[in-house]
DNA sequence: ACGGATGATACT
DNA sequence: TAGTATCAT
C-alpha cells in the first residue's frame, strides 16, 4: 500500500493575485472621498438595506462582513458608507466591476483573481540578474511575508526578508521562489500605478499553496511560502477554508472522517479515502493534504460563458408567464449587449444559449429546486434571444407542470411561483479568421483534395458569425405573436405598462400553449432521416454563398468606440519584463491554442444552427424533439470532426497514446501546444479499482 | 421563503 | 449531450 511517492518534485512559481476588496475600491476611485472611510458595496437596498457583497478593511475591523444586510452593517458600523451596485433594467448590474476588472495585462480568472504561472519568467531571472546580486531591492519586495521566517525583532523584519530573498546558499526552489516575490511585487505595483487598485499575492509552488498565501495577508501584501513551510502551514489549516472544500464534501470530512485540519487528513490512507469519495476526489485529498497539487495554470484570458440572471425571493416569485415574459425580456437584453460586446472586443461567438429557473409549487416543500435547464442554439439579435428564452422557458415550465402532475383547471395558477431566472449564452468560440493551424499545417505538407481539409478551410473561411434573418423562426419554433405582448407584471412591485388585455384571458391563452407544447411532444418525438437531410441543407448554402456579416447598431457603435479609445501606455520596469516576456509569449500561445482547438467545431454547430433557422416553418415545433435533431446531427457530423482525433479516431489512424512525446519537438511550436493539451493526463473514471497498476502513482495532481 | 449575480467544473 | 449539482467570490 505505501508506495514510494515523490515528495514533490514541482519546482514549478505559481503566484495568485487577488484585488482587495474589489467592488469597494472600484467605488473608491470613482468616488476618492470615500477612500480610507469604512464602506461596503451593496446590491438593491429595499429590503434590510440591501445584501453587502464587498466590505472594506476599515469596516471589516467594526466586524462589518460580506453578505450581512445594509441594516446589520449600519448597526455594526454607523460611519459606514454605503454605495450601491448600479441597477439596470430593474437589476443589479455589474458591468462596472467587470470592466474595471479588464483593465491592466493581467489574465483573469475570475473578476478579480489570477493565477500566474511565472516559472519561466522567474528562472530567467535567476540566470540573468538572481536576487544576490541585486544591489538595491526594491520597498516593496522587502514587505513581503516569508512564511517559516523567524523574525526576532520587528524592525529588523525588512532585513530578515532581504536576507532570505537574496541568501546565496538558499535552495534553488527557494531561489525561484524569490524570484517570483521579485516579479509579483513589482506586477503589483504596475497594477496601482495604472489601475490605482491595490491587490495581495501569494507565491509557491503550486496554486492551492499560492491561493492560501494570497488571503493571508491583506490588504495590499504580499506572502511567500517556501516548501519548507508547508507542513506547517497545513497542519492545522482549518479544512472548510481550503478550497473545494467549503462545502458539502468539507463537510462530510469533518462529520463523517472526524478531519477539522488538514493535518487530520494526513491519517488516512489513500485507498480509504478513494472507497469513501472516489478516485479522483481521494487521491487529490490525500495530495492536498501534502501540500501537493498538480493543477495547471489555465491561460485562459476571456470567460467562457457570460449569463444575466435575478433572484424573485418570496413574496416577488413570479406568477404569470407575462411577468416572466418581462424579465426574460430584461435578462436577454442585458446578455444580448455582453454578447455583440463580447463578439466586438474578442471576436467571438457564443453557440448555446441556455435558462435556467427555480419554481416552486405551493403546497410542495421540496419542489422548488426541480425546474429543469433548458438550452438551444443560440441566434444572435436581441428580440431572437427573447423569443428563445421564453420558448425555453415554456419548455421547462410544461416539463416541470407534467412532472408535478400539475392541472390545468381553469386560468387561475395559485400552483406555481418562479423565484429565479437567468439566461446565459456559453459554448464562446473565436470568429474563424485566417486557417486552422492544423488543418494548414496538414494541407501544407500533404496537398490534397481530401474532403476533409478542403471542407475545415472553406467554412473557416467564409462562415458568418450571425445572419440578420427577416422572419422570426426559430430552432424552436415560432413564438406566438400573443406572447410578443407586454404584459401585466404581476407583484414584482415594477410598474410598467398595463396592457390592455384580460389578464384571465391571457393565463388561459398561455395555458393552452402549455399544454399545446405537452401535446406535440409525443408526436414529434422521433425525427426521421429525411428530415435530417432536409435540415442540413441550408448548411450547404452557407458554405457556398458570401459571407454574410451581420453586426447590430450597438456593435457598430461599440467597434467605433473601440476605435478612438486610445491604448494606455505601461512602463516597464527591469524586473516587470521577465514577466512579461513571459506573458506574451503566453498569451499568444493562447490566442493560437484556442483558435486551433475550437475553431474546427465551428462548421458543424453552424451547420446545425442554420438549418434549423430556415427550413421549418410550423408553428408549434416542440423543443425536445429540436433538440433531439441537432443531437443527431451533431453525432453524425462529429464522426469526422477533429475533436475526436485525441480519443483516437481511425480518420488519422494514429493513437493518441501510441505517438512518441520526442517527435513533438519536431512540430511548429503552436502545434506542438495543441498537442500537448491533447496528451495531458486525462481523468481516471470515477472508479475505485484495487492492486492496479503502479503508474496511478505517477499523477499526484489532477485529483479533481 | 432574501446569500445575489455570475462563473467554472464535474458528474451522469 | 444536455441537464444537474457543487463550489466559489
Amino acid at each position: 500500500m505505501p508506495v514510494a511517492r515523490r515528495e514533490t518534485c514541482d519546482g514549478r512559481v505559481i503566484a495568485h493575485v487577488d484585488m482587495d476588496c474589489f467592488y469597494v475600491q472600484v467605488e473608491q476611485r470613482k468616488q476618492p472621498s470615500l477612500r480610507g472611510l469604512p464602506t461596503a458595496v451593496v446590491q438593491y437596498n429595499s429590503y434590510k438595506g440591501g445584501g453587502l457583497i464587498a466590505v472594506s478593511y476599515e469596516a471589516r475591523k467594526s466586524g462589518v462582513k460580506r453578505s450581512m444586510r445594509g441594516d446589520e452593517a449600519k448597526e455594526a458600523c454607523p460611519q459606514i458608507q454605503l454605495v450601491q451596485v448600479p441597477v439596470a433594467r430593474g437589476k443589479a448590474n455589474l458591468n462596472t466591476y467587470r470592466n474595471a476588472g479588464s483593465e491592466g495585462r493581467c489574465e483573469r480568472a475570475s473578476i478579480d483573481e489570477v493565477y500566474l504561472d511565472l516559472t519561466d519568467a522567474a528562472q530567467t531571472m535567476l540566470m540573468e540578474t538572481p536576487p544576490e546580486s541585486v544591489e538595491h531591492v526594491q520597498e516593496e519586495v522587502l514587505k513581503s511575508h516569508v512564511l517559516g521566517l523567524q523574525i526576532e525583532d520587528e524592525d529588523d523584519a525588512k532585513e530578515e526578508v532581504r536576507k532570505w530573498l537574496c541568501k546565496s546558499d538558499a535552495s534553488y526552489q527557494d531561489k525561484l521562489l524569490a524570484c517570483g516575490a521579485f516579479i509579483v511585487a513589482d506586477l503589483r505595483m504596475q497594477v496601482l500605478k495604472e489601475t490605482e487598485f491595490t491587490c495581495s499575492a501569494g507565491v509557491a509552488h503550486n496554486k492551492m499553496l499560492a491561493k492560501l498565501a494570497s488571503a493571508m495577508n491583506k490588504p495590499a501584501q504580499q506572502t511567500v511560502v517556501p516548501q519548507s513551510s508547508v507542513e506547517g502551514l497545513l497542519e492545522y489549516f482549518p479544512i472548510k477554508k481550503m478550497k473545494q472544500l467549503g462545502g458539502k464534501l468539507g463537510t462530510s470530512l469533518q462529520s463523517d472522517l472526524g478531519v477539522n485540519t488538514v493535518g487530520d487528513l494526513l491519517q488516512f490512507s489513500e485507498d480509504k479515502l478513494q472507497q469513501r469519495y472516489g478516485i479522483n476526489t481521494g487521491t487529490w485529498l490525500w495530495n492536498i493534504a501534502r501540500g501537493i497539487s498538480g493543477e495547471e495554470v489555465e491561460g485562459r484570458l476571456l470567460p467562457k460563458s457570460h449569463g444575466s440572471g435575478k433572484t424573485f425571493p418570496g413574496p416577488q416569485a413570479l406568477k404569470t408567464i407575462g411577468s416572466v415574459q418581462h424579465w426574460l425580456n430584461e435578462l436577454c437584453e442585458e446578455l444580448s449587449e455582453r454578447l455583440d460586446s463580447d463578439m466586438d472586443q474578442n471576436k467571438r461567438i457564443a453557440h448555446t444559449l441556455t435558462l435556467h429557473a427555480r419554481a416552486y409549487k405551493t403546497g410542495d416543500s421540496d419542489s422548488h429546486k426541480k425546474f429543469p435547464s433548458k438550452s438551444c442554439p443560440l441566434r444572435y439579435g436581441t428580440t431572437k434571444i427573447q423569443e428563445d428564452a421564453l420558448t425555453l422557458f415554456l419548455a421547462g415550465l410544461r416539463d416541470f407542470l407534467s412532472f408535478y402532475n400539475f392541472k390545468t383547471h381553469g386560468n387561475e395558477n395559485n400552483n406555481w411561483g418562479i423565484t429565479a431566472l437567468s439566461v446565459s449564452a456559453s459554448k464562446i468560440v473565436p470568429i474563424p479568421s485566417g486557417t486552422h493551424s492544423i488543418a494548414k499545417y496538414f494541407s501544407e505538407r500533404f496537398p490534397s483534395g481530401s474532403s476533409s481539409n478542403q471542407s475545415v478551410d472553406d467554412v473557416i473561411d467564409e462562415v458568418a458569425p450571425s445572419s440578420p434573418s427577416a422572419g422570426s423562426d426559430n430552432c424552436l419554433g415560432v413564438i406566438p405573436s400573443e406572447l410578443q405582448l407586454e404584459y401585466p407584471e404581476e407583484d414584482t412591485g415594477v410598474n410598467h405598462s398595463k396592457a390592455c388585455l384580460d389578464h384571465q384571458d391571457l393565463l388561459c391563452n398561455l395555458s393552452e400553449k402549455v399544454d399545446g407544447l405537452t401535446e406535440e411532444s409525443s408526436h414529434v418525438a422521433l425525427p426521421g432521416n429525411e428530415d435530417r437531410m432536409t435540415r442540413n441543407e441550408p448548411y450547404r448554402d452557407l458554405l457556398s454563398k458570401e459571407p454574410r456579416l451581420a453586426f447590430n447598431a450597438s456593435s457598430l457603435k461599440a467597434v467605433e468606440k473601440k476605435k478612438a479609445a486610445g491604448k494606455k501606455p505601461h512602463g516597464n520596469s527591469s524586473i516587470i519584463k521577465f514577466f512579461n516576456n513571459y506573458h506574451n509569449s503566453q498569451s499568444s500561445f493562447e490566442q493560437k491554442n484556442v483558435t486551433n482547438a475550437q475553431g474546427v467545431k465551428i462548421p458543424l454547430l453552424h451547420g446545425s444552427q442554420s438549418a434549423s433557422g430556415s427550413n421549418l416553418t410550423s408553428n408549434q415545433v416542440e423543443m425536445a424533439s429540436e433538440i433531439h435533431q441537432l443531437e443527431e446531427i451533431d453525432a453524425n457530423n462529429s464522426g469526422c470532426s477533429i475533436d475526436t482525433m485525441p480519443q483516437g479516431s481511425q480518420a488519422w489512424s494514429y493513437n493518441i497514446d501510441e505517438i512518441d512525446p520526442s517527435i513533438i519537438d519536431e512540430l511548429p511550436p503552436e502545434i506542438q501546444e495543441e498537442l500537448r493539451t491533447w496528451l495531458r493526463p486525462r481523468k481516471r473514471p470515477n472508479v475505485v479499482k484495487r492492486g492496479s497498476s503502479i503508474t496511478q502513482y505517477f499523477r499526484p495532481d489532477k485529483g479533481r
